[in-house]
DNA sequence: CTACGGGCATGACACATGTCATGGATGCGG
DNA sequence: CCGCATCCATGACATGTGTCATGCCCGTAG
């Protein structure tokens, strides 16, 4: 019998993918989780064989999920997403995520999925992959990211430094290196160009 | 027996719903659609009793396919969305739906509210409806909202003064304006607010 | 008519933001 | 070891942005 956590903050989606999983025999959805911090919680509680994670959710993101459970435990965990873009499977895989599925596939795949991951296999959508053989990866250093993100809902400099405990001018200049890389001329458009290749 | 078209651009979500459907004796799914046109273009081939229809599709979205299909068939329309806010509702309704659920519900509501529809009966969300009864318009006025429409990814104040013909001061001070309405301190947050609320 | 209020436009000012030059830390290859 | 490159952090400076006071135009109430 396979235990399957489920996180998914879509009401709608979680549940019909509940309702599906346990129409397998050899399947057992132990949890449902509307956002990540629950995620996190339930996971240790519980140590599901596998968890199916949305990339998009409040607060903690499904690859930010993946990464703190598989510094714990043995869960393997597939992440599941509507932005499938090279960048996300690249941040995906880095978190040590056994499976990506994006979320244009039917539902039939998802209990596939499963059972190979469950198997200790990997499973990476096919056609993301060859997008992500022929991408260039992000021109970003991993700091000038982290500045990014932090500035994501239009937060000032001043919040943004106190955020990554830095000098407002550090986080100033980060901006600056950003956009210049991306060839904008504001951070918000830093901000959309990013979002859109996945890279934050 | 029931005859459902299902249209949303989402694969595993519209599989999921289809099969879960599928379960119940007493409803047929006929079609299932990834887009708007594909939609219209299925109904008027098949015309189903219910159309399932997702907000946000490439090319028509849900309440244009709603107001085209209400003007040709007896077809009776739900609308399903994941951003359900008064505002989208108020357009729901306008375009004839007769139903309007969001996909932060379960997946179980579906078929019920599929059934009441089907008997000629409406479906509103409780929750949105309460909502849509207390909410407030927005508090901007037009030449605001055209400001902030047109900084929406982040143009600078320059771009925006030239594509709306104005002095830069005069951009600024409109902003200025808008940002002490919502209680915000930054173009962008403003952006993300009113975007959020089905301002602009 | 006149006074008033609201929306729109503008320029001057204070402040936040982006740019630039600089220095320290680390890693790599000669 | 030394030079070289890269990333990170910082402060001074220029530019862009938000705030404010002001004036115009128009519709409406007195």
């Amino acid at each position: 019998m396979i235990r399957v956590l489920l996180a998914d903050d879509e009401g709608m989606i979680r549940s019909a993918l509940a309702a599906l999983l346990r129409l397998e025999p050899d399947i057992e959805v132990v949890a449902e989780c509307a956002d990540g911090a629950e995620a996190v919680a339930e996971a240790q509680r519980l140590t599901p064989d596998v968890c199916l994670l949305d990339l998009e959710m409040p607060h903690l993101d499904g690859v930010q999920v993946a990464e703190k459970l598989n510094r714990t435990l043995a869960t393997r965990c597939v992440i599941v997403t509507r932005h499938a873009r090279p960048g996300v499977l690249r941040r995906a895989l880095a978190s040590g995520a056994a499976g990506f599925l994006p979320k244009s596939r039917g539902a039939d795949e998802v209990a596939a999925v499963i059972r190979r991951v469950a198997a200790g296999g990997r499973y990476v959508d096919p056609e993301v992959a060859a997008d992500a053989l022929s991408d260039e990866r992000s021109p970003l250093t991993d700091r000038e990211l982290d500045v990014l993100r932090a500035g994501r809902r239009g937060e000032t400099t001043g919040q943004i430094a106190r955020s990554l405990s830095l000098a407002p001018g550090t986080v100033r200049n980060h901006i600056s290196a950003v956009l210049g890389k991306l060839a904008v001329d504001s951070r918000q458009q830093a901000v959309l160009l990013a979002e859109e290749r996945g890279w934050i």
